[in-house]
DNA sequence: TAAAAATACTCCATAGGTATTTTAT
DNA sequence: ATAAAATACCTATGGAGTATTTTTA
């Protein structure tokens, strides 16, 4: 697992799309869904079910957005020190 | 800044030296030193000093171990949560 | 049925390896 | 003097792009 594996994961929970997610991010659609899947599959778990309208997250997403918050964070304050 | 730094970095303090944890990672000394001079690089500061034995913490170095632990932390709850 | 995600490739940036030189006491 | 880190260069893995197909209510 990668900080930009959570951080792309974040800003889709934000969004609400993949596609969204992926123009606030600045790379294509199929990029983000490539590093979403290798994230799903470390972790062992699905984090988005699909709507007709975007995405939802699972009972497993709640939790990782949560806890990969508190990880994104505590990186951020480590790039802080300098 | 991406995880697998922070988990380098990590190793180094635990160990003393980029040798010993490059072996413990299963790495070269050399590829390790790369991703050490990125991180210290973005966190904007060095992070180790050389010694004849290998090498010390700075004081940048010694908040960059305590806030890099409580991030590899939050992020192995993460992959735990599956 | 239409907007959004998933696939199937191709390319290139960068993580990692090998060989060697430099450093610090 | 010597063990360990830094540098220089090369290789290869995987992150990202383009084009297209599939999915879901």
């Amino acid at each position: 697992m990668e900080l930009r594996q959570l951080r792309y994961f974040l800003e889709i929970a934000d969004q609400g799309t993949f596609s969204r997610a992926a123009e606030a991010l600045s790379i294509t659609q199929p990029a983000l869904t490539a590093q979403i899947q290798k994230l799903a599959s470390e972790i062992g778990g699905q984090l988005f079910h699909r709507t007709p309208r975007g995405i939802a997250l699972t009972d497993v997403g709640e939790v990782v957005r949560e806890q990969g918050r508190r990880a994104v964070d505590a990186a951020d304050a480590t790039l802080r020190i300098g």
